[in-house]
Formats: structure tokens, C-alpha cells, sequence
DNA sequence: ATTCGATACCTGTCTAGACAGCTATGGAGA
DNA sequence: TCTCCATAGCTGTCTAGACAGGTATCGAAT
């Protein structure tokens, strides 16, 4: 078990926070490996000196963050790192829409009959009409993501401008459901650049490219918008952790 | 506040779960909408008919789960759907893998001298050896994955013929770490098939495809496997849901 | 009109104890 | 030798209460 920082009454940091970074120090010295049990929690609390729910509670944390396991009438154990457990996040678009230096330059907004395609999307009829809104986000000048969307024409509730600025964008990734959307289902894909897509990109047709479809649901379960960006591969960074690294452990939540 | 279902104590399913689940409809329901302010934790306790540590739980999931925010001294609110806070995950390849369908054939296992990108990634200088080991993962006899992987060469433990197996390629998804991986550090890319990973997939070059590199690092943190997948765009299912949508809400966890 | 402090309400944290249900172990009995 | 059961230890869950610290409000004093 060897020798034991206790806990800091008087630090800010709360005790379960100090129990669960113990225990993450430990298990990334290595005395307690893959596989391993870890302490009872019963052990926990007489080690640290501190109650059963204080150690729950740091044991919660670190089983959210995939660092342990617990076994129902068998013991806590140090998880594996898995490749299948990678999570991955759109950290970087949020970071480069909320880049007080990203602008978006409105390339088209219209009222426009629907092409089949997005008619099946936003499930409407060929006889009615959406408003077609295509945007390209730029980083310091240059171009970085073409977006396109199709919102559902409402002629009762009639589009603002602010509908279709950078503000919209903002609240689509930041905030969207102020804008009456109560879900959204999105799906990543890999592709390359249309001939269409590169123009407004400056590259060339066909490099490869990052494809993030949007379609948000309003509280009727109604589709009422559908979109997609798309940019070159190296403009959105997707990676992330397994296990438990040294540093920037992401503790403390 | 509406009728109320109260707590069914002889339920399998445990108090904080009911919970959770009955503010979850509410929510879904649209009695409560983004932004607007939850009971307090008082009044959920009284309402319910449970503790305060019973209503923090089922609060707690919510929060996870990215439903609810709470704000100290203020209350807690429903979070309006952010496109920015969707998180994926690697549960098709996971599914991939662990399909008993799914069939690992070799093409190349042997120790040769590291690329300059090698040596780079696995921090080894160009005299020392690393294992190469080449796969191509199929489904249903159809080739869906190719993976190139090179393995530090530890001329003290020589690598057994498991290794190169399905077996390895499993744990290296489902339980990575037994092989003495403490983490890794995995990148999504976009990209597109070179003409041998084209014709290992019976695809034409230049098809779009994703690439997972992974990274993995022993407890001395040093690198000690760093390879990649590669196959056809729509071989891997990234999507996501952000919100509160109507069905298979996940909750209960 | 402005400032400041008391106050009420809220979430955040911790405690000590209780019971349920699961798991492994070892001993008694067949 | 094998089976079965009691038991001890473990996690899962819940309770009732306590105090700390943040937030908004309202009235008193300036």
C-alpha cells in the first residue's frame, strides 16, 4: 500500500477529488496495473479517513473517465485501455466558430423548391419550399468549411437575416434549441471535394475531406433543418485518449 | 407541475433511475424546454418522495448525459442541443471486431529496419528493428479493413505468433493494456486509398476512406505500437445524436 | 438615487449508518 | 469426492441531516 498523502482539509480541492487523484497517481506509477483490485471502498475510507460516499464518489469519476471498473461483489479494477472505448469530440469546430476571427461570408439564401433529395430529408412535399442557405466559414481569411442547410419553409414565421449570419452558426454549435430545435442527429463522414466545394475552398476537386451532417428534429419530431459542412481533412482535428496518459489527465471534474 | 407518477418502490429498476427518467419525459414532453429552470432540488425531493442525495443522482445522470445544467446558488436548466457537444464513438468497428463473422488474414509479419516515419513515431533510431505487421480485416469474406502496425522490436522478448492473430487485433479494440499498453493516443483522419491499400480492399484509388492511427505507450511512456486502419468511407458508422430525442433515450445508466 | 447588508433559496459537499444483492470460500453432510 | 449452505466481504442503493458557499432580493441607511 506504501506511504499515503492524506487528505487536505483545507485545500480547495474537495476530498473525492483529492481520493480520486490518489488513486489516478497510483495507477499511473503503475503499482496497480490493468486487471488489478484496487482497495475496497472500506479501505478506501479508512486510508484516506474519509466516508463510504466520499470514496464512492471518487471511484464514480474514475469509472466515467474508463479508468476503472467495478465488479458487483467482487472489487474495483483498473481497466485496460481499449482502442473500441475512444471517444471522439467536435472540440476543434467549436474552437474555430467561437475564434473571434472566424467570419462567415453568406454565398446564397433563398426560398427554393426542394430537390428530392432534400424532400426525403426534411420529409416534405415537392409542392412546398425551403430556404437554401450556403455559408463559407473562413479562419483568418481563409476559406475553411463550405456549409449548406435547408430549413423548412415557414411561411407563418417568417426567416430573419440574423437567420442566416454568423450568429446562426454560433447557436447551431454553441446553442442551438433556442431556435425551437429539440434534437439533432449528425453523422461524420469522410469524402473529398465536388468541383462546386473546392471553388469556394481554393483547393483542388477531390482532396480528401471531413463531412459533418446535421438534421435537427423540432419538438414535434419534425425535421426542420438539414445541412452539411464539409472541409478539408486537416481543418477539423479529431483525437483523443485511451487509458491514462501522464499528463493533461483531465481530472477534477 | 402537472400529475405525477410517483416512485414504484418494489420496482426493479431503483428510485434515482425513476427519477431521472420522469424528469427525462417531461423534458421530451417539452413541459420543460431549453433554458428554462428545473424544480429545485428541495422540491424534486418532495415531490418525489425521496432523499436529496436520491434527486442529485438522477440530476448527475442528466447532466452527463448532457440534458441539464446546473448553475450553484441558481438552480438547474434544461441545455438546448448543441451540434458542438457531440461526441463519437468506435462502436461499428467494435462491432466489426467482435463479429464472429469477421475473419483476420496476414500479409505481412516480419522484423525489418523502420522508415524514417517509423523511427519518428516510435522515437527508435534507424538501428534498431521494429515489427511490421500488415492485415486486412474482412467481413462476410468481404475485405473491409487493411491495418499496418509496427511493433518496437524487443529482442528480449520475442514476439509470440498470437501476436499477429485476431486475437491481438481484438485486444487491441476490446482490451488493450494486457499487452503492457498504459494509453494511447488515437487521430481520425479523412483521407482517400493509395493504390496497394486499394487493391488489399478491392476498391479503386482514391475511393474516400478513413484512417484511425492509434499510438500506444508502454509504462515507461514510451511509444511501442503505432499503426493505422484504413477502409472505404462508409465502412465506419460515426453518428451521434445531440438533444433529448423520443427513442432509444439511453437513460438507465 | 445609491449603496450595503440581512435574508432566503439554491447547489455543492460530507457524514454515519443502514439494508439489499452479488460473489467467493470453506466446512458440513451426503 | 461431491454437493450444498452458511458466511464473510464486496459493491449498490438510500436516508436524514448538516454545513459551506454562491445568487438574488429587498429594505434600511447613506
Amino acid at each position: 500500500m506504501s506511504k499515503l498523502r492524506p487528505i487536505d482539509r483545507s485545500s480547495f480541492e474537495p476530498p473525492y477529488a483529492q481520493v480520486a487523484r490518489g488513486m489516478r497517481e497510483r495507477i499511473v506509477n503503475g503499482e496497480y496495473r490493468a486487471g488489478d483490485r484496487l482497495p475496497s471502498e472500506a479501505e478506501l475510507c479508512a486510508l484516506y479517513g474519509v466516508s463510504r460516499m466520499t470514496v464512492r464518489r471518487a471511484v464514480t469519476l474514475l469509472t466515467q473517465d474508463g479508468v476503472v471498473y467495478t465488479e458487483n461483489g467482487r472489487g474495483t479494477f483498473v481497466r485496460a485501455p481499449e482502442l473500441g472505448a475512444a471517444t471522439f469530440d467536435l472540440a476543434s469546430l467549436r474552437r474555430l466558430v467561437d475564434d473571434a476571427a472566424t467570419t462567415v461570408k453568406i454565398i446564397e439564401a433563398r426560398i427554393v423548391p426542394p430537390s428530392p433529395r432534400v424532400c426525403r430529408k426534411l420529409a416534405v412535399d415537392d409542392e412546398s419550399y425551403v430556404v437554401a442557405i450556403k455559408r463559407v466559414l473562413s479562419s483568418a481569411g481563409e476559406p475553411v468549411f463550405y456549409h449548406s442547410e435547408y430549413l423548412v419553409f415557414d411561411p407563418r414565421r417568417p426567416l430573419v437575416e440574423a437567420e442566416y449570419g454568423v450568429t446562426a452558426l454560433r447557436d447551431l454549435l454553441a446553442n442551438a434549441g433556442k431556435s425551437g430545435f429539440k434534437y439533432g442527429r449528425l453523422r461524420l463522414d469522410a469524402s473529398t471535394l465536388t468541383e462546386t466545394e473546392a471553388s469556394y475552398l481554393a483547393e483542388e476537386p477531390g482532396v480528401s475531406a471531413w463531412v459533418i451532417e446535421h438534421l435537427f428534429y423540432d419538438f414535434e419530431n419534425r425535421p426542420v433543418s438539414w445541412g452539411r459542412f464539409i472541409g478539408r481533412s486537416d481543418r477539423l482535428d479529431l483525437s483523443t485518449t485511451v487509458g491514462v496518459p501522464d499528463v493533461g489527465n483531465g481530472a477534477g471534474g
